[in-house]
DNA sequence: AACCAGGACGTGA
DNA sequence: TCACGTCATGGT
């Protein structure tokens, strides 16, 4: 009986993978400015996206820059976390010794678009440290959740996104249309939503980078505004049967 | 004008 | 564990 309903539930899960990846195809997460190798941008110019490019982050600092955004993006739009990107980048503070170099007031000016400034210059100076002292160790994700600011989510888009590890990351947006599709509960904590996917999909790094950003496109487009999903043209009664 | 944005922390049950 | 208030700014 329960064995049905979890058997039903991961059979969803890779069927609502292969439906959105279909429909919006590769995403090119984690999004990098003027990251390295291909072109050529210039200072300001963006990149970002670098769809079948799963090579990236080469170099320490995109690795870093990962990291960076993992914080400004948190509770935040990602058009305000670039722009704080951006201003860092002008700083030439993509890189974490400069950016210990600077001081706190700079780093709040620079990233005070991205909101919560006062906490997230802490949380960027605390990680930084960590990322100092790893030298080119990948973290744990108990080590990553030990820092100051980084919670299940952010630690799990660092270890995806800037290591390259399969860990899923489960966002709000996840659980929005999970929830609105009958395949997890109002009272299913991160961990058990982030081992839903995991248990149901090969754990390679890509499959989760393209699912969870596929999520987001998605989310972004029909479960924005309230009430949440009812316009979804894609999912709509995708757990008849349950 | 309220709500949302690629959350996390501190507190008190 | 878990619900709740708080943190800040920008866009719709």
């Amino acid at each position: 009986m329960f064995y049905l309903l979890v058997q039903k539930k991961g059979e969803a899960v890779k069927l609502i993978f292969s439906k959105l990846y279909n429909e919006y195809g590769p995403q090119g997460w984690w999004p990098l400015i003027n990251y390295s190798g291909l072109n050529t941008a210039k200072t300001g110019a963006i990149k970002e996206y670098h769809p079948l490019n799963y090579d990236l982050p080469k170099t320490r600092d995109e690795i870093y820059e990962i990291i960076l955004g993992t914080i400004l993006t948190q509770n935040t739009s990602w058009t305000s976390a670039k722009k704080a990107l951006l201003n860092l980048n002008s700083l030439n503070a993509i890189n974490p010794e400069k950016l210990l170099s600077l001081k706190d007031k700079t780093i709040k000016e620079a990233i005070r678009c991205a909101g919560f400034l006062n906490q997230k210059t802490k949380y960027i100076k605390a990680v930084t440290h960590f990322y100092i002292s790893l030298e080119d160790i990948i973290p744990t994700r108990n080590e990553l959740l030990n820092i100051n600011g980084i919670g299940n989510e952010t630690a799990d888009s660092i270890l995806l996104y800037a290591y390259k590890q399969p860990e899923f990351v489960v966002d709000t947006y996840t659980k929005r249309i999970f929830l609105y599709n009958g395949i997890i509960n109002e009272n299913d904590n991160y961990n058990r939503i982030k081992y839903l996917f995991e248990s149901n999909l090969d754990p390679e790094f890509y499959i989760y980078n393209e699912y969870h950003a596929l999520i987001v496109e998605h989310a972004k487009r029909y479960y924005s505004t309230k009430p949440y999903g009812e316009k979804d043209p894609l999912l709509q009664n995708i757990n008849i049967g349950f």
